[in-house]
DNA sequence: TGTACATCAGTGAACGCGCGTTCACTGATGTAC
DNA sequence: TGTACATCAGTGAACGCGCGTTCACTGATGTAC
């Protein structure tokens, strides 16, 4: 890979990051990158398709290490607890800090522009290059808790993942609050310390049994709202 | 309020949802509503003006039923716990359907994209307006859970809110493909039936006794990454 | 009752600007004969 | 070894387009005397 390409990389990534996808210039990254602002064009075609380059280069490092964390808890003959399945997804989160300065809380930052922003190719793109992982991480944590039923399953692990990419990516914004509250620095693997149990009991959690009808009728304030707004 | 200007805010709520605030032209808008493009400006001043009374309008309600609900849990003399806190915000919620079709989901939807893509005016205008909502929920929730430390509270409150926003604006997304595996029509108040118990048994996990140090090296995989990607 | 002026909601057309993309071009390096 | 051509990375300037905003203007309604 040219010079000129990986510092276009480098530069889009944090800026995509950080602002978002749609308001971010070529002129912005080419001008943070030193490049001409020609040279996206001619790497890569299009600024869609700089995007997609920057979100696939961490999936291709996240998703080689998530591949071996899977495959050594899918060949473990004892049992599995929800914990343990976890704990497999941090090391390949945080051995992206290895790779690039807050490398961790800016891949979980293109994944909550990725989902918000994307207007569905991304995701198509996503889901067919890397729909496997979650089929095999769905597969564990099914195994681990066999008394969860199919749709209660699904409902939770998205709820699951929904919150670890929310916490990390808006990690930034939290620690900075946390730091003035309780004088204590948090990082990636920080959070993550506290999100491990806090997910772990959430998917351990005892299935519900109001129903809707109830629920819906549970305030004591009535719903007497109109539909206007006038 | 002018027919003219309740039919752009109807217009913006939906096109903003659905595509984010910078990505909604106010040409798009002005035509979905059926005026003229100068509507906007002559009548809130600017697109950021828009933006701030389309998620206003939301707010206003959305508080009105929360402080009330507040103050019937914080006025209750018997123990309080979590589940009880948690039910408490799904009238709130639930009831922004009475006003508008999906006014719930739009509603997460839009906190979601106040929330990646302002660049701090909306998060310090709602913070200003609403941070006494937050402060007292965080005391409701402190009072059912004495025994939590504040550092573990801090995390664990807006992991919840986190799930909270991310489940409901990602809505229907999810429900589509839950309908498609299992034929089963989930709305809003279908998704707030799964997210509480699975929240409330968060909420009260066990906190966390795994050390940073452990937690570095608790994979099998060796990090040996470098520092560069060429 | 009539006239003059003020206020207000709304409009059509244009403004300047920043955007992603294109294109003709340069200069360096490699290859064929 | 020398010459002609091909390939490649990169560039500077311009293109057309859609954007938020502005402005002079219209027509209806209200108010003062």
């Amino acid at each position: 890979m040219s010079n000129t390409k990986k510092k276009i990389l480098d530069a889009a990534e944090v800026l995509f990051a950080e602002h978002g996808f749609s308001q971010t210039s070529l002129r912005i990254i080419t001008s943070v990158a030193d490049v001409n602002l020609a040279a996206v064009n001619y790497h890569f075609g299009s600024k869609k398709d700089l995007i997609q380059a920057v979100i696939d280069r961490y999936f291709v490092m996240f998703t080689e290490d998530l591949a071996k964390e899977f495959s050594q808890l899918a060949n473990t003959k004892t049992d599995l607890n929800t914990q343990a399945i976890l704990e497999s997804l941090v090391s390949p989160i945080i051995r992206l800090n290895n790779v690039r300065t807050d490398g961790s809380a800016t891949f979980m930052k293109l994944l909550g522009h990725a989902y918000t922003e994307g207007q569905g190719h991304l995701k198509k793109f996503l889901t067919a290059k890397y729909g496997f992982l979650l089929s095999q991480f769905t597969a564990l944590v099914q195994r681990a808790n066999p008394d969860i039923d199919d749709r209660e399953m699904f409902w939770r692990l998205h709820f699951m993942l929904g919150t670890f990419v929310f916490a990390l990516a808006g990690h930034q914004a939290l620690s900075e609050i946390a730091e003035a509250d309780f004088e204590e620095k948090v990082d990636s693997s920080g959070i993550i310390r506290h999100l491990i149990p806090f997910l772990t009991a959430a998917m351990q959690a005892a299935p519900n049994s109001i129903t809707g009808d109830e629920l819906s009728h549970q305030s004591n304030l009535k719903e007497t709202r109109e539909k206007s707004t006038c």
